[in-house]
DNA sequence: CGTCATTCTGTTATCGATAACATTCACCCA
DNA sequence: TGGGTGAATGTTATCGATAACAGAATGACG
C-alpha cells in the first residue's frame, strides 16, 4: 500500500498515537511539558514505527544543526589524535556532532574545507594553528560562530585562541640542553613552510640560543610534514655531517627523535653519551623507549578537553570562566641526563 | 534596516541578480544548464552579498544529505587513523563528507552513535568490525542505505565486508615462527571481550598451533584496549614469569610488541637469540626500532581507500567491479630473523 | 462552586532550498 | 516561413520538523 521503503515521520506517529506532530516534537525531547501518560504511547508508536528522527528537517525548522567545524592537519599525529579525543570527549554530553576534515598541513586544503563546513552552518569552528589564507580568515571572521584557533597563540586571533607558544616550549628545551652543559645545540626539522607549529619551534629555538650567545646554524631540514621516524634518522645522518662535532639535537617531534636516536643506535653512537637528544610532543614511544626519551609535554588532550568546555560554554551564553590548561613543560628522561645504561 | 545578523538567502541573490531561485540554485552547481551570462552575473551577485549555500536546506528540500557515517574503535591508532585516511581520500572528489564517532572499543557506544548518525540520514554507514550488539545491528540493517563492516570478515555481513581474517593473519604469524624453528610460542593480549579484532587473532593463534600439534595455553592478557607499549612491556614478564622457556612470542599489535622488545632491551634478554618478538599492524615504528619489528602488513589505508570506493559505486550505482585490496602478509624483519647485530 | 494558575496539547506559519513540470526563446532546416 | 528541437528559465508544490502563539484541561483554594 504506502511506498515500503519510505520511513515513517513524525506525521505518522502522530497519527498512530492520536495527537498532533508537535506533541511527537516534544514527547521526544527531554525537559518538555508532555503527561507522562502521552509521552509513553508516543514512545510507544515510535517503537512500533521504527521512527528515526529526521535531524535534517529539525535542524532546518530550529536553524541550529549541533555541528561543530573541526579542522586539524593530519588525523594520523597522535598529538592531534589525542586533542580530537579531547575534544570529541568533552562534547560527549552536550549532543554536539563533530564535523572533522584534515587539512594535509596545506592551508589551502584548510580554505576549502571550511568554505564546504560553512555550508552545513554550524555552531561553531574550530581549526588549528593561527595561520590561514587571507580568504580563510575572512570566512571566519564572517561566520557569525564563535571560532577557536587551538595548537597555538597567535597575536590577532580571530576570535579565541586555546593553545601555548611552540617557540617558548622550543626555548625551554633550549635551556634544557644548556643545563646539560651542551653549547654546540642542533635542531631537525621545522623547515616547510607548511607546517607553521614546526617553523614556531624552530624559530623559538634559534631565538633562545641567540640570547645565550651561542651558535644557532645547526639546523636540518627534515621534509614536508608530517615529519616521520625514518626521516628523524636521516636527518640526524645529515647533522653529523655538516657538524660532527653537535653535542645535542632537539627534534621537531618523538617522532623524529626516535628515528634520530635508532640511527644512533644502530651505528653504535652513544645516546646521550656521545650526544644527547630530544623530541617533542610526549608521545607514548618517549616514555617506553631504550633510551627513554627528553620530550615536551604540551597537554595535547587537555587542549581538545579546554576548546571543548570552551565551546560548550560560548554556545550556552555562559562564558565567564577562563579556560586554563598547563603550558608546555620539559620532561628530562634517559636521551639527554646521561644516565642511560 | 534588514537584520544585519541574518546571513542572506538564495532569494536575495537572486532578487540581485534579477532571476528565480531556481535559476540560482542551478547556477551554483556545476552541469546545469544555465547561460553563460546569467551564471556569472549570478555569481557576482552571490559573492557581493557574501552567499553561502545552506545544505542543510538543500538536504532537505532533496532528501540527500552528502554524509557517509563511520565508526571506528579509536582515533589514537595509526591503523584505524590509517584506514580514515584512504576513506577520507577516496572520499574526497565525491562531495561526500564524513560524520566521524569511535566507539572506545565498546559495542554500547557503537549503538548509540549508530543511532545518533541514523537520524542525520547517511546515505551510507561504515562501521569498524562484524560484531554488533543486537539492536545495533537491527538498527543498521533497517537504515536503508549501505553498510560495510570494514576491517573483518564477518560470516554473515549486514550488507556488506571489505577486509581480512584475523585469525588467518595470525596463523600466518604462527607458520612464521615455526619455519624459525621455534616450538614454545606465546601470544599477548587479545584477550579483552571488546577487542573483537584481537580476540581474532588469538583464536586463529590458538587454532593454527593446534593444527600443527603444539601446545597453546601460552597467553598473557594485556588489558582492555588498546593495548598500549607499556601493557606489552608488563605483559612480557607475566609471560616469561610463567614460561621462562618461550622462544617466539607474537603481540596483538606493533605497539605492544615494540614494549616487549624495549624489556628485552632494558633488561639483557636478546631479540632474536633469546626470544623472538613480533607485531601485528606494520606501524611505522616496526621498521625504525632496533631491531626492526616482524609484523602482518594489512594494508590498512588500502582498507579505508576501498571502502572509499565501494561507497562512491554503491550511491552512483554502477557497482560492477569488485573491490580488491591486497591480503595481510608477513613482514619479516630482525626481531624474529635472528641476524640482528 | 467559581476563579485563577499551571500544565498540557493543538494550530498555523515558516524555515530555504529543490523536484517536477511548464514555458519561453533561439536557432535550424525542410 | 513554419514547425521542430533543445537549451535556458520560471512556477508551484513540497520536504519534515519547530517556533510562537492559542486554547483546553487540570487542580488548588478561598
Amino acid at each position: 500500500m504506502d511506498n515500503p521503503r519510505k520511513q515513517p515521520t513524525m506525521m505518522d506517529v502522530a497519527q498512530l498515537a492520536g495527537v498532533s506532530t508537535m506533541t511527537v516534537s516534544r514527547a521526544l525531547k527531554p525537559n518538555t511539558s508532555v503527561g507522562e501518560k502521552t509521552r509513553q504511547k508516543i514512545r510507544d508508536a515510535a517503537e512500533q514505527l521504527g521512527y528515526v528522527l529526521n535531524s535534517n528537517a529539525a535542524n532546518f525548522a530550529s536553524h541550529k544543526t549541533g555541528f561543530v567545524a573541526v579542522t586539524i592537519p593530519s588525523i594520523n599525529n597522535a598529538n592531534f589524535a589525542e586533542t580530537l579525543t579531547g575534544l570529541s570527549d568533552g562534547l560527549i554530553d552536550t549532543g554536539l556532532q563533530i564535523l572533522l576534515g584534515y587539512t594535509n598541513y596545506s592551508k589551502d586544503e584548510e580554505e576549502r574545507l571550511i568554505e564546504q563546513f560553512l555550508q552545513r552552518r554550524p555552531e561553531a569552528i574550530v581549526v588549528t594553528g593561527g595561520s590561514h589564507t587571507e580568504r580563510c580568515r575572512r570566512l571566519l571572521e564572517n561566520s557569525g560562530v564563535p571560532v577557536i584557533e587551538m595548537w597555538d597563540q597567535p597575536k590577532e586571533p580571530i576570535d579565541e585562541s586555546i593553545g601555548f607558544s611552540n617557540a617558548d616550549a622550543a626555548a625551554l628545551m633550549v635551556d634544557h640542553f644548556v643545563a646539560q652543559g651542551h653549547t654546540r645545540i642542533g635542531f631537525i626539522g621545522g623547515d616547510a613552510t607548511r607546517d607553521t607549529r614546526g617553523l614556531d619551534r624552530r624559530r623559538g629555538f634559534v631565538a633562545r640560543l641567540n640570547e645565550l650567545g651561542l651558535e644557532s646554524h645547526r639546523l636540518v631540514s627534515a621534509g614536508s610534514p608530517p615529519v616521520t621516524m625514518r626521516e628523524g634518522m636521516d636527518s640526524l645522518v645529515k647533522m653529523l655531517d655538516n657538524w660532527p662535532d653537535t653535542q645535542a639535537v632537539m627534534c621537531v617531534s618523538d617522532l623524529s627523535a626516535f628515528g634520530a636516536i635508532s640511527h644512533c643506535i644502530r651505528h653504535g653512537i652513544k645516546v646521550p653519551d656521545d650526544i644527547a637528544i630530544a623530541g617533542f610532543g610526549a608521545y607514548d614511544i618517549s616514555e617506553v623507549s631504550v633510551p627513554t626519551i627528553t620530550t615536551v609535554d604540551v597537554s595535547a588532550k587537555a587542549i581538545g578537553f579546554a576548546v571543548a568546555q570552551k565551546v560548550a560554554n560560548r554556545l550556552s551564553g555562559n562564558d565567564s570562566k577562563p579556560m586554563k590548561f598547563d603550558h608546555p613543560i620539559i620532561i628530562a628522561r634517559e636521551s639527554t641526563l646521561g644516565c642511560a645504561k
